[in-house]
DNA sequence: GAAAAGGTGCTTTTT
DNA sequence: GCACCTTTTC
């Protein structure tokens, strides 16, 4: 644009920076937004939405926005609709994966997948993981299913296929893993399932096998939008690229160096993030992509936003000192003119209760100074099993709260238990399903008649469905078992024959009520079965909200719905009510606000965990971890830590957190006992730079006994096989068996 | 085949 | 300290 930015009037622009102006008129060359947090990227990407549709005339139907969550997609729709009127329903604003599944659905055939396909989410493939591992003979201690399935999912987001893999495989666990990664993706593909990974990966795939799907996508959209770009990882960051296409490239000399997609100019792609706020790197997100974006689009403008609107300058001064730590960052220099406000509050906890009992405490007093409300208050821990003493306390104290994450509701046994039915109904290839529901309620069907059925469709290459039907083939097999599968088997060809004239939620019905299952919880006396038949009523008014809001929805629809759309509506909104305090981890309170915060659990071993410490990669999303708790707060933040923490049943005396000693000492108000201060004193010296906690000055020898727990600094958990004087063999797992001297070995006993 | 006892291992997580 | 998986026992 050759007109100065912040000449531009506009509706749409009014109450908008120069840059955020800047960012929203910009057309041409794709455009990365440098985001600070609280700088309102989020806005500038709805205002330009609505500024592409209202100014020039783009049709809602050429746009595509990438969210990083559903929650996010919608309110961004809403805000867009508030700012034009309603367009929002052409447009695709979505997650990646909601996006890839609506193109994967129409072009399934073309990968030979039928366009029912199952969606297997993360507990899933890990079963079937389990299932593979199981068919090769591989010893579970040695070869985790669960770390197989992880380290396959990391494959797969690096769009290494197996038989790259088992190019690259060079020690035999490696070449273990290419083989089970091979058997996984087979049995997937009969089961008629995708995981979420490959719902990315095969979309890839699908757009770089077949041009004229590729350009019939690029026709489509003209404008894509990616939001929180820091977190995408190398599959989606592909998917963009071959969505938007890119233009020929031609040396200088004019020689041509890659030729330009088909057919069609690149699309417009403009990606906001923000580096220092990337704290998934260990699913795969690579801050790379933003990084190097003008390395991948060398045309690209970069546009920064620096204003903060959200936080005051000692929090955000916090923030910046903390971040400024990190190496290999691109600096950014945050500002806000809302004034210093209060000081941070830092605060040291005898334990964990007595940090809780604070935090109630603190709110009551807020609550009567400051007339903050319950509602207005966040606390934050770094994991999940930190919620439990702040609920007993709150709970204790009659301070209403709401923990956001920990168990979802569509994780819960019951509610998976009832999801596995429907998946078969509509999928009966679907393996991991099938074998969920197999003896749910109990019928009889044991682990040793499944392991029959199983090795029976093995031996006569039939799928494990067909093998059921023709169990009294198998060789060996109870009478009792066999009656009982056939049992089974008529049960399901009912309730498919039901659910062809039923709606999703009359099948869910159906399927509780002629299983049994309903009948066998509302006959226990255990009141934990009285809330699951609960979850499964709440899961029967799901399917009934979902036909309300599509009457043509198919039950393959209900399920996509229910796999892509996590329940992300339980953070609470800010009603002009009371409110309750939220409670939840700092991943969980990204792109959040509240105006005030409290950070908990400020320990080294506790925030930075003890596994991230060693590894300065990790000690660096652990302390953008900690900015983004920081940024959080509006108003008011609290640091807190407990000297002494039980964890696993035992105390541990944790040293303060380095982050904590990283924020600016005039920026905060210790708020405890002198005496105890005192006693912190000793425990707050600077923790060395590279080393994990607790080793620091009179380190102990420790006195070990076979079978004691320890943790080594590098090879991690081990246990003790055998002690010899000042020496100790620790079996470290898959780290091997290692003989140690006690007195210099970096050994820590648990 | 199912209940009870025993053992283990233990970030973060959306889709 | 607890949840989850495996082994043992009935």
């Amino acid at each position: 644009m050759s007109i100065p930015a912040d000449s531009l009037t506009h509706p749409l622009l009014d109450g908008l920076n120069p840059q955020q102006r800047e960012a929203v008129v910009h057309h041409g060359s794709p455009l990365l937004i440098v985001a600070g947090a609280g700088s309102g990227k989020t806005r500038v990407l709805t205002h330009r939405i609505a500024y592409l549709l209202a100014e020039r005339d783009v049709r809602p139907q050429e746009i595509l926005a990438i969210t990083f969550t559903n929650k996010a997609a919608k309110e961004m729709k809403e805000r867009v609709d508030k700012l034009i009127g309603p367009r929002s329903a052409a447009m695709w604003v979505m997650t990646f994966h909601s996006a890839c599944v609506r193109i994967l659905r129409r072009e399934a055939a073309r990968l030979g997948f039928p366009s029912g396909f199952s969606i297997y989410d993360q507990a899933d493939s890990q079963r079937l993981m389990a299932m593979v591992c199981r068919e090769m003979d591989l010893d579970p201690k040695r070869y985790p299913p669960r770390s197989f399935s992880a380290q396959v999912s990391n494959f797969k987001n690096e769009l290494v296929d197996y038989e790259t893999a088992a190019d690259r495989a060079s020690t035999h666990m490696e070449r273990t893993l290419a083989e089970a990664y091979k058997n996984y993706q087979r049995r997937l593909t009969e089961a008629g399932a995708m995981d979420f990974d490959d719902l990315i990966m095969l979309t890839v795939t699908l757009l770089q096998i077949f041009p004229d799907v590729a350009e019939h996508y690029r026709r489509r959209w003209r404008h894509v939008m990616v939001d929180e770009y820091q977190d995408t990882n190398h599959a989606q960051y592909t998917l963009i690229r071959e969505l938007v296409g890119t233009p020929e490239l031609r040396t200088a000399d004019g020689d041509l160096v890659r030729e330009g997609s088909s057919g069609i100019a690149p699309a417009e792609l403009c990606v906001v993030g923000d580096a220092d706020q990337s704290i998934y790197a260990f699913r795969g997100a690579t801050i790379r992509n933003i990084l190097e974006f003008e390395r991948d689009y060398p045309d690209a403008r970069t546009i920064l936003l620096e204003q903060n609107y959200r936080s005051t300058q000692t929090i955000l001064s916090a923030a910046n000192a903390v971040i400024s730590r990190n190496e290999s960052r691109k600096p950014k220099n945050l500002w806000s003119d809302q004034g210093a406000g209060p000081k941070i509050v830092g605060y040291v906890a005898d334990d964990e209760h007595d940090e809780a009992m604070f935090v109630a405490q603190e709110v009551d007093k807020l609550a009567d100074d400051e007339g903050v409300v319950p509602g207005q208050v966040a606390v934050f821990y770094r994991t999940n099993a930190a919620s439990r003493v702040f609920e007993e306390t709150f709970i204790r104290t009659g301070l209403p709260y709401k923990v956001v994450g920990g168990v979802r509701f569509y994780e819960r046994k019951e509610v998976r238990d009832l999801l596995a039915y429907l998946r078969v109904l509509a999928n009966p290839n679907d393996v991991v399903s099938l074998r969920r529901i197999l003896n749910v309620p109990k019928r009889g069907i044991g682990d040793r008649a499944e392991a029959m059925v199983e090795a029976f469709a093995a031996r006569e290459r039939v799928p494990f469905a067909e093998g059921l039907r023709r169990a009294g083939e198998a060789p060996g097999m109870a009478t009792r078992s066999v009656n009982a599968i056939k049992e089974f088997v008529a049960l399901l060809d009912e309730l498919t024959l039901k659910a062809e004239s039923m709606s999703p939620s009359e099948l869910a019905q159906e399927v509780l009520v002629s299983t049994g299952y309903r009948a066998e919880l509302a006959g226990s006396g255990d009141p934990q079965d009285e809330s699951r038949l609960e979850n499964l009523d709440e899961m029967v008014s799901v399917a009934s909200e979902f036909e309300e809001a599509n009457p043509e929805g198919t039950l393959v629809e209900f399920l996509e719905q229910v796999s892509l759309v996590a329940d992300a509506d339980q953070i609470p909104v800010g009603d002009g009510g009371q409110g309750v305090v939220t409670l939840m981890t700092l991943h969980t309170a990204k792109g959040l606000e509240f105006p005030v915060v409290f950070l908990t659990g400020m320990e080294d071993g506790v925030f930075p965990h003890m596994r991230s410490m060693g590894e300065p990669k990790e000690l660096e999303e652990e302390r953008r971890l900690a900015y983004v708790g920081i940024t959080r707060a509006e108003r008011r933040l609290y640091v807190s830590r407990a000297a002494v923490r039980s964890s696993w049943g035992s105390p541990s005396f944790n040293p303060a957190s380095r982050f904590v000693a990283e924020i600016p000492s005039d920026l905060v108000d210790w708020r405890s006992d002198p005496k105890k201060n005192a006693w912190t004193a000793a425990t707050r010296r600077e923790p060395s730079r590279t080393a994990p906690a607790g080793r620091k000055g009179g380190r102990q020898i420790p006195s070990l006994k076979p079978g004691d727990r320890v943790t080594h600094d590098q090879y991690g958990l081990g246990t003790v096989v055998s002690c010899d004087g000042d020496k100790a063999k620790v079996d470290f797992g898959s780290g091997g068996e290692k003989t140690l001297v006690l007195a210099y070995a970096p050994l820590e006993k648990l």
